[in-house]
DNA sequence: TCTGGGGTCCTAGGACCC
DNA sequence: TCTGGGGTCCTAGGACCC
């Protein structure tokens, strides 16, 4: 087991409060002393608040809930999400990153997260980890006004939850674990899905064999646990046991793998004779991505889910006969999907993915679409992407997105499902 | 009493091929 | 006549993350 504890000097950094923080920053707000909510109030109380200032933390309200359930006594400032301010904030951080290592030593875990190994630059900048992050976090706070967080590890596991449970408290907001602190830092954590990759379900079934704390995972069988979990259960000992030996560029996604999805609650029901303009627009979604990222893809998947109140749904993927960029293409499966398994229940919520992305340029012509007829559609896409770019994707909209069920208007000026 | 949205990874069974 | 077996692809579904 000694073999597998890597000694890398990786960082792990989090910015605070990172929304709440940039909303703060724009209206000259004090992120620690303002009672500020990032949620969209158009979606009632039961939209999900996106995050919240220290300050309401403080107060005991729950950074990922719902309007509602902030506490009736608690006056506060509610802000619509500006997603676009937020990933150009989170590009200047990142910035500030590759001033000091190079991309390939650096992950983009999330918006406001990032991996860094660090091991090969210490000499450069003959400082050790720990001033390192401190000089990082000073920048970041000198040129974009966030604080940031930064957990320091042997490899990715440790770096990461020492950042999520510890660095978030410290004075310095630095928290470095190395293999020593195992025993004492790691194995004391309790419930267990306050550890990065256990779930709340995860967290259950280890319960129930008398698994609660991080230590008892760890002096579990491992060959028991793999047996009852497969390779995750291998997996979760061996982090238990500080054990990871992830390296910054295996978590580089192949291509292959990667996806992207739309999916929208909707304000009403909706039934099969007004879902159609719906799903319409979710292909033209999709499919403006797909251009815009000169991919294609070999893989839809299409889901419905029905009114609370009845529940239930489908979702199902499906191979295509050929990749695509085409709306019109995934407008056909779509339909086709929908006909198959929709059971005339009212529908709250649709949701459209496409997956096996692939380079457009690797793309054959295939017997299935005319050749001059495949470039008439593709030059007129290119010039709707075009007007779109110049002049927002509002200037060009169909007619049938101007009818009242119709939700593309909103959507557009949404980034991510949120205020753009 | 209440409606978020966008991702990744893993497992498992059936189909199909050699 | 019967009990093959390995590899890969497809789809469904679960779990986790921010």
């Amino acid at each position: 087991m000694e073999g597998l504890k890597i000694k890398r000097n990786i960082l792990c950094f989090d910015l605070k409060s990172f929304f709440a923080a940039c909303e703060c920053l724009e209206r000259g707000l004090d992120l620690y002393n303002c009672p500020l909510v990032v949620a969209d109030p158009r979606r009632g109380g039961g939209g999900i608040t996106l995050a919240i200032t220290p300050y309401l933390k403080n107060l005991g309200v729950k950074s990922r809930g719902r309007i509602y359930e902030i506490p009736k006594n608690i006056d506060y400032i509610i802000a619509k999400p500006r997603m676009n301010l937020y990933i150009k904030k989170s590009k200047e951080v990142v910035d500030v990153y590759l001033n000091y290592v190079s991309s390939d030593d650096l992950h983009i875990y999330s918006i406001d997260e990032v991996f860094i190994d660090v091991t090969n630059y210490l000499n450069l900048y003959n400082l050790t980890d720990y001033e390192l992050s401190l000089k990082i976090l000073k920048d970041i706070k000198d040129k974009t006004g966030l604080t940031a967080t930064c957990g320091i590890g042997p490899n990715i596991f440790l770096a990461k939850v020492a950042m999520d449970i510890e660095a978030k408290h410290n004075k310095d907001n630095i928290a470095k674990w190395d293999y020593e602190d195992i025993e004492t830092k790691l194995w004391t954590i309790s419930p267990l899905s306050k550890v990065w990759g256990i779930g709340k379900q995860t967290e259950k079934k280890l319960n129930l064999l008398g698994i609660k704390t991080i230590g008892d995972l760890a002096n579990y069988n491992k060959f028991s646990l793999k047996k009852k979990f497969g390779v995750l259960g291998e997996e979760l000992w061996y982090r238990a046991n500080g054990i990871d030996i992830t390296k910054i560029s295996d978590l580089k996604l192949d291509p292959q793998d990667k996806s992207f999805s739309h999916s929208q609650v909707l304000f009403k029901d909706y039934y099969e004779h007004n879902i159609d303009l719906i799903i319409d627009e979710m292909c033209d979604v999709i499919a403006s991505r797909l251009r815009k990222e000169k991919m294609l893809t070999s893989l839809l998947s299409f889901g419905i889910e029905y009114s609370k109140s009845l529940g239930g749904g489908f979702h199902h993927s499906q191979k295509l006969g050929h990749p695509t960029d085409k709306s019109a293409y995934l407008k056909e499966i779509c339909s086709l999907m929908f006909n198959k398994y929709y059971n005339g229940d009212p529908i709250r919520k649709v949701s459209l993915g496409v997956g096996r992305l692939s380079e457009k340029d690797s793309y054959q012509l295939n017997i299935f679409e005319e050749n001059s007829e495949l470039e008439k559609i593709e030059s007129t896409h290119q010039a709707v992407d075009e007007i779109r770019a110049k002049y927002g994707k509002n200037s060009l909209i169909k007619a049938s997105h101007l009818l009242d069920d119709s939700t593309i208007k909103e959507r557009n000026e949404k980034v991510g499902g949120h205020n753009a």
